[in-house]
DNA sequence: CGTCATTTTGAGGTATTTCAACGAAGGTGG
DNA sequence: CCACCTTCGTTGAAATACCTCAAAATGACG
């Protein structure tokens, strides 16, 4: 782990990614951090990077620091009794996490690629808060945004058939995470089976449903971490379909 | 629908279940609205009294105000192209819902029961927010513990079985819901079909595991809005086992 | 007290899970 | 730099559990 300086005048610190709530802003505007907020974010917090399949924290513990994503793919989870996993969230650039429960941490965090990411001591962002009341706005909008992108999730978890949970999987990354540059393919950067664990099916079923996807000429594999859409709209059709 | 006076003296005004993230203020602490702060609340907002099936808001309607909760159960849910409902969440006492993005609402709500509840202008409560920074941080808290809810819940959908899934939901309802008063019975103020869509299952799969529970011994109904845990020790093995 | 929506019960079809084994890929050390 | 080993992913076949369709029974409400 490794941690770079925080608070040069050449960082400029931590973007989040949310929606306002209210439409005061003019509709669709995007609730961004300004520059000053940024630094002042950079200032309390400390920027490091990590290899992938680094722990940030564990279930259970002391929590003492949110953390803001600034590239790489994050994801947390949960052990369940039967020793089955169960993910909460992947977290890509511009995305915060780590906000616990009662002081500690309820879920694990753990690097799915390499990551650079602000850790930011809860105490000291909370003093903030109190002094840049907007700041704390921007952070509320950021956890709504979250609470409706989990309700999605749950409608997406609730579609019978393996074909179309993984469409729409896709269709989140397509959305969320980056973007390969060329032909606008998708970058599948997390496994097999960290997405069964996060739509909630066995690894099979999302390897079949990945060929069946190619075999219905609706997608087409590059390897097993980038993808194309190459109907566009009978994969939109799929999408939607529930 | 009827209104009520707002902001009198005899108006105690909202209040708002949460959890901190932090544990400045001490492990386990509820993080409760100050009288002080409810008044404000009550100040800015309008009580009011709405009968069951009431159409708080609709999906995809202009968002002016958020919700709060002072006694019975709200749904919110939107209707799918397939014409199914998926019900997003159910909300009881202190809890707040109708916060929206880009100034729509994402859900329609509904009043499951006879509801109270306060009705708050967003413009009003953004400006509150900024002279008053710790109650921001008050709706933040609620804002993450129902994010935390949310992937609970998510882990709940990825349950196989119809029985187990349907434990987890009376075990939320023990939690969340209102108890029946005598012999620490649940309550089960919603239909069977909203259940269904809540856990996104079919209505003939919740009403079989309602009797498959009942069998087995693990509780018993009395009507079918009332239910009461037999075999403690079992059920919890039950919702435990995932 | 009657009507109507909701719930229960029944039977068959289908999708995913599970178990098992093979094949591919990535990482490590010599 | 290559070989080995471990992890991950693919494919196959049987079993389980839910969904859908259909009809009867219960309960809510006026």
């Amino acid at each position: 782990m490794i941690k770079l300086a925080g608070g040069r005048s050449s960082d400029p610190g931590p973007s989040i990614r949310a929606v306002t709530f209210g439409k005061s802003q003019g509709v669709g505007a995007k609730r961004l951090l300004t520059d000053r907020q940024r630094q002042k974010l950079a200032t309390i917090g400390t920027r490091m990077k990590v290899p992938a399949r680094s722990i940030l924290y564990r279930e259970e513990t002391d929590a003492d620091s949110i953390f803001i994503v600034t590239e790489g793919v994050v994801k947390t989870f949960r052990e369940l009794p039967s020793g089955k996993r169960r993910l909460s969230a992947f977290l890509f650039a511009a995305d915060v996490f780590g906000l616990s429960e009662n002081g500690r941490y309820v879920n694990t965090a753990q690097a799915v690629t390499g990551v650079t990411l602000y850790r930011i001591p809860i105490d000291s962002l909370t003093a903030l808060f109190n002094r840049d009341p907007e700041l704390g706005l921007q952070f509320l909008s950021k956890a709504t945004h979250e609470l409706r992108e989990a309700q999605r999730r749950a409608i997406v978890l609730t579609r019978r058939d393996a074909i179309g949970r993984l469409a729409m999987f896709l269709r989140m990354l397509e959305k969320d995470g980056a973007r390969v540059s060329d032909h606008g393919a998708i970058s599948i950067p997390m496994s097999r089976s960290d997405i069964a664990d996060y739509l909630g099916m066995s690894l099979e079923a999302v390897s079949r449903a990945s060929t069946g996807q190619a075999r219905r000429g609706l997608v087409a594999f590059d390897g097993r971490h980038i993808v194309r859409v190459v109907d566009r709209k009978r994969f939109d059709e799929l999408v939607a379909a529930l």
